[in-house]
DNA sequence: CGGCGCGGTGAGAACGCTCTCACACCTCGT
DNA sequence: ACGAGGTGTGAGAGCGTTCTCACCGCGCCG
């Protein structure tokens, strides 16, 4: 008979001690499997956990071994069209995947506003997580300094804004974009427009200075109205392809700052009656999976990510090991470009 | 000089209770603003904890009350789609302003493939976390069983396959696609088809059994070409309208189970010269954001998101309360058609 | 044959917090 | 004036682990 009531108490080492005929500290060993026990009490007490369905609670022992054995992904987004990117998405892949053979958790905490950031920041200090991977920085986010504030190691995906003394893993933006840029110029495009990311993230501030570079390296002048903001969403390239159009009608090439930005640029240009590569040509950027399936499968710029995902959690595991020690070694990784067929 | 080494000593109530003048109970007392607290202890204590930038250690407390203050959503998906997925990013939102201003913290736990369910599920079970919401079931998903397991409550978004003992939240998705189905004929169509979800998801089972529904209803009799599975993507909408198309030229009507799927639909609709509504009438599923933007923009069935994630919490909320208590007060949720131009 | 080392074990002290008591003090009412 | 009742406080016992020691018995070398 199933009773109400308070949950069924969960089995205690002590307990699995008693059933096994061992002490604490026998039981203890065996569950860290520590060399110095003899077969028999280790069989015992295998019986005993299995028996007992015991399973170890965490809280007591993260408060003496002062580890929880869990590393959190921080998302600091103020709408939650994070989540849509593939990139996002792949980055999670990449990190449950570099942890799959550890014994280390991740877990997402999501802050949108001050106050959920707040949240997340306390949470951290608390003590719940041994590190913290922090993703998609915005110029004003406040979640770097409140988390640089805990003594708990932190790793950004990203180059920061200000060169504050936090340890980074990022993708060469500039030198991918240049990349990208000096693609179509060498393509002999010169009227050559570019579908920024938004210019409140490192990322889309990179994308764009790497293209001005490359045009300004080839005697190009730079004009503003090749320039249009975006926000990393298929919608926003979309928009920014439109008003490109608008303003440059004999607008020949473009770089989009991200592969759903220049699906949304694809299908306006569609629209407008644009054939891509003959009469735009077009370059994205992150070599998504939608790249190779659209129409037509776009030439971009790839970022290596699983090279990144490692980055990052080795740099934090480093940091971890070495109990908050010195802010070194950041690492940026090489794009390469992807030549498909829009460029 | 910043020196190399181990982690500074966090302080503890111990120090704050010497700093203060006063007993660790009364600064116990403080930081839990009991009101059995002098003033001046008050203020001495809050002194003191500003002074050394006192932080609780949840370990410890947690230890003792045996609450974590934390819930987790977990989304089991062998991809990475349901990133993508609006209607998630929603149930996100929803559930973190729903959380706003309680104490409780809201972690995402992503558990693609067995391994990974498995140590989600042994996360869950070494007491990080005092409730869990399991989103996005599939058919053959071991982690409910494997949570189940643990005294830890658990909640479904979505109603489980088998009428296992899991109190769940969910819409009535029969319903909808009943009103969605019945409008589509109200409109005078005869060949209705549908872009369902996923066979191996209730969500895709029970709105595919709502169109069926209607359609006998209404005397019309069923043509399995009419029906094509899709999987909650946009690409997979596209894919299911060309396939419905190429079998069934003359359609003149569909319910795509979900709005993302019905944008791919329209785009393949577009492509193929069809007009909507003209030609072929379409409602979705969700009132996603887009839903209002496509173009034309979308007839669609909405759920009440607030109420769902609402009820998701209260259920949760009071089965922690309860100690695991009864598995009663599952939750339908009622949806409503919301007419636009594409039906 | 006595010590020495070593593999295996258990007793007990932390870890940082909460919470139950018991106690001191400070009104009141009678 | 004296106990009853309330209010603020502190001592101390846990919570379930890990980890340091000390201990025991054994084989081995000198």
């Amino acid at each position: 008979m199933t009773t109400t009531g308070p949950r069924p108490p969960t089995p205690t080492l002590e307990q699995v001690a008693a059933l096994a005929g061992v002490s604490r500290a026998t039981v203890s060993r065996v569950i860290n499997d520590s060399p110095r026990v003899s077969p028999e009490a280790r069989d015992a007490v295998h019986a005993a956990v299995e028996a007992l369905r015991y399973v170890p609670n965490r809280m007591a022992r993260s408060l003496v071994t002062r580890r929880t054995d869990t590393i959190a992904l921080v998302l600091s987004e103020s709408n939650t069209q994070i989540f849509a990117d593939p990139f996002f998405a792949r980055i999670v892949r990449g990190l449950s995947a570099r942890l799959a053979d550890t014994e280390l958790n991740l877990v997402l905490l999501a802050a949108r506003g001050r106050r959920e950031q707040e949240k997340v920041a306390r949470y951290v200090q608390q003590g719940h997580v041994d590190g913290v991977i922090l993703i998609s920085l915005h110029r004003d986010d406040l979640l770097p300094d409140l988390l640089a504030r805990s003594p708990v190691p932190l790793v950004l995906s990203g180059r920061p804004f200000d060169g504050r003394p936090v340890p980074y893993v990022d993708a060469d933006n500039v030198g991918g974009a240049v990349a990208a840029t000096s693609h179509l110029l060498q393509l002999g495009r010169s009227r050559i427009g570019t579908v920024a990311g938004p210019l409140d993230m490192v990322a889309g501030l990179d994308r764009l200075a790497g293209y001005r570079a490359a045009l300004a390296a080839a005697g190009v002048p730079a004009r503003p109205e090749l320039v249009a903001e975006g926000d990393f969403t298929e919608a926003g390239g979309a928009r920014a392809m439109a008003r490109l159009l608008g303003d440059v009608p004999d607008l020949d090439a473009v770089f989009v700052a991200s592969d759903p930005m220049a699906v949304g640029a694809l299908r306006v240009l569609r629209a407008a009656g644009r054939r891509v590569p003959e009469d735009v040509a077009v370059v994205g950027f992150d070599d998504a999976e939608v790249a190779a399936t659209c129409d037509p499968p776009l030439t971009t710029v790839a970022q290596p990510l699983d090279e990144m995902t490692g980055g990052l959690v080795d740099l934090l595991l480093e940091r971890i090991g070495s109990g908050g020690a010195p802010a070194a070694g950041s690492r940026v990784c090489g794009t390469a470009l992807v030549r498909r067929a829009s460029a």
